[in-house]
DNA sequence: CGCCAGGCCGTGT
DNA sequence: ACACGGCATGGC
């Protein structure tokens, strides 16, 4: 299925951000939330001067709400993005690149003891901003997973995790990160596309993987 | 206008 | 352990 959303959509170009820490910006931002609409918010704190780390650790936290308003949940999220810099100064100096150098298990360890951090946001910031070899499992993955019957509707996070980790499995740690990346964005792509709450499978990559029989809306 | 978006968390069983 | 609603805002 992974080469089958490859040939049908070629390469991506993600994490949508031109820094590492604009990655962890837009892993809190897009909770729940439209990427369309976490833009509007990356660009209002772009003219603020507030995609960075120092930015952000000028600005309040009752400050940041204002920019990052599009994106919805300003009063948790500001706080929860407040929190990382906290913790990234506290830790590392400020710095995303030291962080990266600590194992991968402590720092998902790390991650998830913050305040706004749940396992997809902590995944995607190990993968997009720390370049860490982890499958990244969304709410997309789940609907392709449950729609293809390759898991229960019910299925865990990790359950869901380790699905794709046997399909990025390369032979080096740079590798997986590189497929974990490719297949996570591609995951995205078909999402939006095709398996919205009702499916719309006509055109699908993954057409020729699904089981007989009709398909449900999600909910 | 109503539905939903690239989750997370506190609360109730 | 696990389901369930609230959280804020805007696009479609």
């Amino acid at each position: 299925m992974y080469a089958a959303l490859l040939s049908a959509y070629g390469t991506r170009k993600w994490w949508p951000a031109d820094t590492a820490f604009e990655v962890v910006l837009g892993a809190f931002l897009t909770q729940a939330t439209a990427w369309r609409s976490v833009e509007r918010s990356i660009a209002n704190l772009r003219q603020a001067g507030l995609l960075t780390v120092q930015g952000i650790r000028r600005i309040s936290e009752e400050a940041l709400r204002q920019p990052i308003r599009p994106s919805g949940f300003v009063v948790r999220k500001a706080a929860s993005i407040k929190s990382f810099v906290q913790f990234l100064d506290d830790r590392y100096a400020g710095s995303l690149d030291r962080m990266a150098q600590q194992p991968t298990a402590e720092l998902r360890a790390q991650l998830l003891a913050l305040p706004g951090v749940g396992p997809e946001t902590a995944d995607a910031i190990l993968l997009y901003a720390l370049g860490h070899p982890v499958f990244v499992v969304d709410e997309y993955l789940r609907r392709v997973v449950t729609r293809h019957q390759l898991l229960p509707a019910n299925a865990r996070y990790a359950e869901l995790q380790a699905l794709g980790d046997g399909a990025i499995a390369g032979a080096t740690r740079e590798e997986t990160a590189r497929h974990a990346n490719e297949l996570h964005a591609l995951i995205v792509e078909v999402g939006k596309r095709h398996c919205g709450v009702a499916p719309r499978c006509q055109g699908c990559p993954l057409q020729p993987y699904l089981p007989a029989g009709d398909l449900k809306p999600l909910y």
